[in-house]
DNA sequence: CGCTAATGTGAACAAAAATTCACTATGCGG
DNA sequence: CCGCATAGTGAATTTTTGTTCACATTAGCG
């Protein structure tokens, strides 16, 4: 069976949609060309009209991961203010799990870095940015007053993606048994403590 | 030219040695059969004699990371109290980063797990008996009055694996120019700032 | 000193995966 | 409706890697 005709476009998106899809779930090393091409409906052949190789098919899905997270951490950023903000992107990232475990997959990979390093450039400026967003997003917290102004806001922001990280990894390797959100909620109480501002008469949004 | 014989006790060793120092060096999917041979100094087909197969040497490994890491934690709860210990952990922490690196380059693998599945379970135990035993130097430092009683340990003793995770990842993406030493100090100084007890005239080992 | 079990080796094999290519089908513009 | 550029396909190729095996060598032991 043929599959149908389609622009390269669309079938650029298809694809990077597909790996990503794959890497999330399954890890890097199950992304073949053949499981994304059956994935979306072609023959292994058939992504080569629309990608140079497998590293271009990786890097399509770095650019969407990139989107992913910093569409989130917009998102966060708009729909609350100050140390909340902060809350939201913790919570935020357990619902993005998935694709968030999809990075350190990718981070650790060294499939990828020996072959192309380019990638590994592009990964880091994923996480470089990533961090800088949200030292931003705590320096508008100590502006607001929620956030205690003598945390150093470039640490601040590593610590709260501290906060999620090992949690991430003890959900990855139980294989969905540990509690995920009540460990990074209990981690929340704890990284309060540190960068709260110290409460007055301030009334927290919890 | 032909390798000396040795006792497979012997080259046990050296081989698991081998391919933990490439995993760490150079990551999961660099330790080929071939090269833990070279490096050894014997012909790939040799290993057989003294593993099952690929998956036996990684289990080795596993067991290799297993002991040194909580073996650093040994030594470092030997070697200070209370908070100090949790300190101390995470100054030995950046000391052993190759190893500590390895970790995460194995939970992320997925090369594996989908192979041999009780690699990941073992895997799980090496990092729930980490955060356990980290738990309970947390708990010491609440008895002796230096960690704030209120805190959960399971919850610090995460978080502060959480205080290096993110700082491994941007120096492991920097190639080596992001100052690992200089962010684990700074995130110590906020993890300090959320489970130290407030300080009455209590001096810090600082 | 010679036997035997253990260790080492190269060649060969198998499996998986990325990539190429000659060829086929298709849909859109004129 | 026709033609051509574009997209799709299966088969073949190459590369890499894990593994097996028949044979060679060695070390310890009686």
């Amino acid at each position: 069976m043929r599959a149908a005709k389609q622009a390269t476009a669309v079938r650029r998106e298809q694809i990077a949609a597909a790996a990503l899809s794959i890497v999330a779930s399954q890890g890097l090393s199950a992304m073949t060309v053949a499981r994304v091409a059956r994935l979306v409906g072609l023959a292994p052949s058939a992504l080569y009209r629309h990608y140079a190789g497998k590293m271009a098919i990786l890097d399509a899905v770095l650019d969407l991961l990139h989107d992913r997270i910093l569409g989130n951490l917009a998102a966060a950023r708009d729909a609350a203010g100050g140390l909340d903000a902060l809350h939201l992107v913790l919570q935020r990232q357990v619902a993005l799990v998935l694709e968030f475990t999809a990075i350190p997959r990718i981070i650790f990979s060294d499939e990828v870095y020996g072959k192309a390093p380019e990638l590994k450039a592009k990964m880091h400026a994923l996480f470089a940015d990533l961090t800088e967003k949200l030292a931003l997003l705590v320096r508008r917290g100590q502006e607001d007053g929620s956030v205690r102004p003598d945390v150093s806001p470039r640490s601040a922001a590593l610590m709260l993606v501290g906060a999620f990280q090992p949690c991430a990894m003890r959900w990855h390797l139980s294989g969905g048994t540990f509690d995920l959100a009540g460990a990074v909620a209990e981690n929340w109480e704890l990284y309060r403590k540190a960068v709260a501002a110290p409460v007055k008469e301030k009334r927290d949004s919890q």
